[in-house]
DNA sequence: GCGTTTCTTGCAATATCTTCCAAAACCTTC
DNA sequence: GAAGGTTTTGGAAGATATTGCAAGAAACGC
C-alpha cells in the first residue's frame, strides 16, 4: 500500500467517525503508530484533519447544514497552497474582508489559529466558521448569487462600505498588466467596495489567471498591495507589479 | 478514545440532557473523575459549560428552539408537519420574511413551489436555497451567532429595517398568555424588526413551548396574526389569542 | 454544627509526542 | 540488473502531556 493510499483511508476513516486514536488508525492501515503519526501530521498540514493528543479529528465534521459544496477541484493544490500561504502572512488578531472565490475559501480555512475578526460575503466562508464557533464572523447582507454562494446587490455594497479592515484578501478573474479584472459585474462594486475599505489589499491568484482579461475591469495594480500566487508571474506582468509597488510572494511546497 | 472524542462526547450529552453529574459524566466515557472534571474545567473556558458543584451545565440550553442541529431529532416529526402546514398557507409569489429555527428551518424546506421571494438571517435556509438556484434569496448581514447559525446584531437589524414583507415566518422560546418570548436577547430586536417589516405575521409553535417562558419578552400576542403547530392549544392560551384575534391552525397527519 | 459529598492540589504512573537513527524500500542511472 | 542515492519506515530515548489517586480544604444538606 502506497502513502497517499494510506492517507485516503485515514481520511475515509476518519469522515466516518470523526475521531480515531492514532493505536486504531494503525490497525486500520496495518502499519505503525509512528507511519499513522507521520501521515496524520501530513493531512494536518493540508487542512484535512486536527491533531489531537493521542489521535486526530476530523477538522469540518459538523452537520451537514453548513457544510456548502466546494464542487470546484480546479487546480485544487495549487489553490491549498496560496491559501496556506497567504493565511501565514496574517498577523494574529487582525481584521480581515474575505472574498468569495474558492481560494479565498482555502485561505480561510487555515485562519483559525490568527484569530481574525472576519467580514464576508461569502457562504461558504461563513459556513466555515460557523460550525467552528471560534472567531468572530460578520457576514454582509446580499441576494445569494447562486451556485457561488456570493452575496451581492446594494445590501453587500453598502455592508462594506460601513466597516474598515486591516487586509482584504481577494480573488479574479484574471491579471494583465492593466489591471485586475472579474467576469461578474455584480462581483466588481463590492469589490471596489472591498478594497476601499481596506488598509491593504491582498489578491490570491492562481497561476492560471496570468495574462486573462475578464468581462469587467476591477482596478489598476497600484490599487493593490500584495499578490499571492503558485508560480513565478510571467514577466510583463511582474514588471508592471514592480511598478506600480505590488509585493508578489510565490506559494512553494 | 482521546481527550478531544471525550469532550465532544461530553458536549453530546449535555445537549441531550442540559444537566449531568460528573459521575454519570465518568460513566458514560468510563473515565475517572478527575478525568471528567478536568475536561469540563476546559469546556468551561471554552465557554461551552458551566461548572455547578457536583456536575455541569450547557451553558445555552437546548431547550430553546434555535439551537440548529438537524440531526437533533427533538420532536422532529411535529416540526416537519408544521413545516408542511405552514408552507401550504403561502400565497406563490408572496415575499417572505424566515426567521432562524428549526421549525422555520423546515417550513423553508417546503416553500420552493410557492417560488416566494425571501428575506432571512438564517444560514442554514440561506443554504438551502443558495444551492438549489429555484428562488431569489436575500441574506441579511449581520454576526454570525455561533453554532445557531444565526445572523443578529445591528447589521441584521438595520437590514430588516429597510424592507418590507408580505409575511413573516417566526419562531421562539415560549408563548404563555402575556405573550411571545424568546431565550438570546440579541434576537429579539431582530425579531421586532421582523414583525415590524412584514404585514403578516405567522409563528410556528411546536406544542413543546405552550407555557413556557424564556428570557426574554419578545411581544403581545396583539402583535401576531396567525399561530401554525401541531396540538391543541392549551385553554387558556387559546382563550387569549382569541381575544387577540389570533388565528390557530394545527397541524395533523 | 456535623457528617457527607465534592473540590483542589500535588504526585506518581502511564501514555503519547518529538527527535533522531538505522534498516528497508524505492528510484535513478548506467 | 547492479550501484548509488533518496525516501519511507519502524523503533528507541528523552521530553511532555494525561490520567488516576489521595489528602486536605471547601461546599452542601440537614
Amino acid at each position: 500500500m502506497t502513502g497517499e493510499e494510506r492517507q485516503k483511508r485515514i481520511e475515509d476513516h476518519l469522515l466516518k467517525v470523526e475521531f480515531a486514536s492514532l493505536e486504531e488508525l494503525s490497525e486500520l492501515v496495518d502499519t505503525s503508530v509512528s507511519t499513522v503519526r507521520r501521515d496524520v501530521i501530513l493531512l494536518e498540514t493540508k487542512g484535512i484533519v486536527r491533531r489531537t493528543h493521542g489521535g486526530a479529528r476530523l477538522v469540518n465534521p459538523k452537520s451537514d447544514e453548513f457544510t456548502f459544496n466546494t464542487r470546484d477541484t480546479h487546480q485544487l493544490s495549487e489553490k491549498e497552497l496560496i491559501g496556506r500561504k497567504c493565511a501565514d502572512l496574517i498577523q494574529p488578531n487582525q481584521t480581515l474582508i474575505i472574498d468569495a472565490g474558492t481560494t479565498c475559501y482555502h485561505v480561510a480555512r487555515y485562519l483559525e489559529p490568527k484569530a481574525p475578526q472576519v467580514f464576508t460575503n461569502s457562504l461558504p466562508v461563513a459556513n466555515l466558521f460557523a460550525a467552528a464557533n471560534k472567531l468572530e464572523v460578520v457576514v454582509s447582507g446580499g441576494v445569494i448569487y447562486p451556485r457561488l454562494g456570493v452575496l451581492v446587490g446594494p445590501l453587500a455594497v453598502e455592508a462594506f462600505q460601513k466597516i474598515r479592515a486591516d487586509v482584504a484578501i481577494m480573488s479574479c478573474g484574471g491579471i494583465t498588466t492593466d489591471g485586475i479584472s472579474n467576469s461578474h459585474g455584480l462581483l466588481i462594486d463590492m469589490q471596489r467596495a472591498m478594497i476601499h475599505a481596506a488598509r491593504r489589499v491582498i489578491f490570491c491568484i492562481d497561476s492560471s489567471k496570468f495574462g486573462r482579461q475578464s468581462i469587467s475591469q476591477l482596478c489598476d495594480l497600484d490599487a493593490i498591495d500584495m499578490v499571492v500566487t503558485d508560480k513565478l508571474v510571467p514577466a510583463e506582468i511582474a514588471k508592471a507589479l514592480k511598478k506600480a509597488e505590488v509585493e508578489v510572494v510565490v506559494a512553494a511546497n
